[in-house]
DNA sequence: TCGTGATTTCATCACTTAATGAAATAGCAG
DNA sequence: CTGCTATTTCATTAAGTGATGAAATCACGA
């Protein structure tokens, strides 16, 4: 019993169900923004960003980052730390080794839209403007 | 040869064109990965999200945003100059005021997505797992 | 030009955060 | 239990970041 109440059912084809306009008319609930920020806060670094890049493909181990990555087990291990305070990741055990993964398709789509968004140069805005 | 290759013409409809799969199967470019991990750094302070959640529904100029958010002058002016570094704000002039707006509407979008995120407890994930 | 309101820049200081080696913990085979 | 591999935790250190007052700009009207 949470979202899609009154809306009139943007059925089930939308990446994201969220209503991003009702989202930003609101006011800022002072909880939300802040776990907002935390979210944006773990993936404001490019170490960690890289990581997401790479669980965006599917599980991986941690021994295989570490490879992946070339950095030390402590290293990618409070790396990890960090993006799973942050639920952005999900963790599985089997055995003696521990799989990563994305927590849900959003924050993959936060990812790829900020991947993509910086990857290009700018979609012909800010016209006539004093730019840098 | 960028995006927008199969694609039928996205018209002006969709609130992102983006291939995100796309994106995310790409390796990892480090250059776009830095300009991405700098955007989520920005968004990743609370005052900072707040600000762009403020801007979200429009121009808002300098004075005002001081007064809405209680800060001083050169607090919010040191804010707008980071917002603005990522390029996620936008800045025009009129006479002696400065006005600001989120830079296009894919900064609008990633920011519901997030609140909206932050808004809710978990789509029925981690079902039995340690947590925390 | 001078004065004033609006906004930015600068230097500084307090606070946060990331990387890292060492030590601890967990799971498993002997 | 012992040893071994995989992973996490801890404490420390180095670098990064935000808020802020003072000074500098900018635009405009007298």
């Amino acid at each position: 019993m949470k979202s899609r109440s009154g809306k009139p059912a943007p059925d089930a084809k939308a990446p994201c169900a969220h209503d991003h306009a009702l989202v930003l008319s609101l006011p800022p609930d002072p909880d939300a923004l802040e776990r907002a920020a935390g979210l944006f806060r773990a993936m404001g670094d490019t170490a960690r960003l890289r990581m997401l890049h790479l669980l965006a493909r599917g599980e991986v181990c941690v021994g295989e980052l570490v490879a992946a990555l070339g950095e030390k087990f402590s290293t990618v291990s409070q790396r990890l730390r960090v993006l799973r305070s942050e639920g952005l990741v999900r963790r599985r055990r089997d055995g003696s080794h521990v799989y990563y993964a994305l927590a849900d398709d959003h924050v993959k789509d936060l990812v790829a839209n900020a991947l993509a968004h910086a990857s290009e140069p700018e979609p012909a805005n800010t016209p006539t403007e004093d730019d840098e």
